[in-house]
RNA sequence: GGCCCCAUCAUCUAAUGGUUAGGAUUCCAGAUUUUCAUUCUGGCCAUAGGGGUUCGAAUCCCCUUGGGGUCACCA
């Protein structure tokens, strides 16, 4: 079984989208389900709604996932598994206020308490794990082994003094109760393993599992959701996401061709930028490989020959956003500057007039004869009457999907 | 600050002790298409610094510097 544990305390961001595209793409190589897990324990930060969006951006990016769960729903096992370390004398109620201790190693003040000074103790108290007296190794699929001495984890806090666990005890016993064999998981989290791993040796448990931490994405606070209103198609970004401080074969590449070669121990070690201009670039193939009626679909239509036009604006165009202004520049009245006004409107008038032309060329010759205009004088304010813009493709391809429309981009 | 991880163009990377240090994105210049944009071609740009080891170091070792992570009754 693999996890992906997200907290449901914000938008989802680019580096927690990448760790969920390597536990599924590790899922479907090793053959294990894979665990979706909102880790809810902490109800203050905890913003309604957000659970929702998590999975509905997992089915858009085509996450498949057998099984989910909330965190809050195993207090009881975490409750009964905190009793259990209490009563095996593995942990111990610590009465300390935080804060004398903060900023500070715990001192370890209740951990000899004599029974009767607890059980008359009328102050709230915490429960802590005792520390372990052997240092304790890590092994990392990217980072190697790491190895911490037992004052590094220290006598570290399972239950809270409102009796719910900490991120650290909820983890390690969840990922127990689900048989998790396979932790991919932000780098953040490395300094956590050797106190998850002190909660299963307390518990007895004794399955080896694995462990991959990914190095930061630094600038990983662009959302997923922005992303996606800004025009990035789902493909392009999980793309970007895999290829990003990795040792890929080709650049651009689906989901599915990446499980084929994903190998986490390939990554890079190192912190990585998230650079929007090489996912422009990277959103911009995905366009291009889409077919034309899918593209115009995309952006508000529902036509082969909008689609091809918008092709044709993938030349300076990189998203669904940018390509809905540029399609819709072609049909919005048009805003004309004094500067070619007059052959505008005397080449509107000629195009109102016009029979249908079937090739560009023809229609070209027929305003270069009844306007008596040509060169730049006759091509500036035409590209304008026939795509709303100063600048952009070939007047021959771009008259190609426009023809059929003619008569209404010019009006 | 303690502990840990990392170090090739601006960015993402290639080069597994022997290459002219390669590619991609960005940027710049020329070219071409009756305008522009595109495209094409070319260009700029890197082994952080200092010591070793070696016939030979981007590659191995040490120090310095720089970046990052972590040190919660958050996740």
């Amino acid at each position: 079984m693999l996890r992906f544990a997200p907290s449901p305390t914000g938008d989802m961001c680019v580096g927690t989208l990448r760790v969920a595209l390597f536990n599924y793409i590790c899922s479907i190589q090793r053959k294990e389900p894979l665990l979706i897990r909102i880790d809810d324990t902490d109800s203050e930060r905890n913003i309604p709604g957000k659970e929702k969006e998590i999975f509905e951006i997992l089915d858009l990016f085509g996450i498949q996932y057998q099984e989910q769960q909330l965190q809050s729903n195993n207090l009881r096992f975490h409750r009964a598994m905190a009793l259990q370390l209490l009563q095996d004398k593995k942990a111990f109620n610590c009465f300390c206020t935080p804060e004398p201790i903060e900023a500070k190693r715990y001192d370890g003040a209740c951990e000899n308490l004599p029974a009767e000074e607890v059980i008359d103790n009328p102050l709230p108290f915490t429960i802590r794990l005792k520390k372990p007296n052997h240092p304790i190794t890590v092994t990392d699929l990217i980072k190697g082994e790491s190895t911490f001495t037992p004052d590094e984890i220290d006598s570290f806090v399972l239950m809270s003094a409102k009796k719910y666990p900490t991120y650290n005890f909820a983890c390690a016993v969840d990922d127990m109760l689900y048989d998790v064999s396979l932790i991919i998981r932000g780098e953040e989290h490395l300094t956590d393993t050797p106190k998850q791993i002190a909660i299963h040796e307390a518990l007895g448990y004794t399955k080896k599992v694995e462990y991959a931490h990914l190095p930061i994405l630094m600038g990983e606070t662009v959302s997923i959701k922005w992303l996606l209103e800004e025009g990035f198609l789902p493909e392009a970004i999980s793309n970007y996401l895999i290829l990003l401080g990795n040792k890929t074969p080709c650049e651009i590449f689906s989901l599915q061709e990446a499980i084929k070669w994903f190998d986490l121990r390939l990554l890079c070690k190192d912190p990585i930028h998230f650079d929007i201009e090489k996912l422009r670039a990277i959103n911009r193939e995905h366009l291009r490989g889409l077919n034309p009626k899918e593209l115009s679909r995309y952006i508000g239509f529902a036509d082969e020959e909008i689609g091809n036009l918008a092709k044709l604006f993938l030349e300076e165009a990189s998203t669904l956003k940018e390509l809905r202004v540029k399609v819709g520049a072609v049909f919005a009245p048009k805003n004309v500057p004094d500067e070619y006004k007059e052959e505008f409107e005397r080449l509107r008038d000629l195009t109102l007039k016009a029979p249908h032309f079937d090739d560009y060329e023809s229609y070209k010759t027929y305003l270069i004869n009844l306007s008596g205009l040509q060169g730049e004088n006759l091509l500036k304010p035409l590209r304008h009457l026939i795509s709303g813009a100063e600048s952009g493709p070939e007047l021959a391809d771009l008259y190609m999907f426009v023809k059929n429309y003619l008569k209404e981009v010019a009006k």
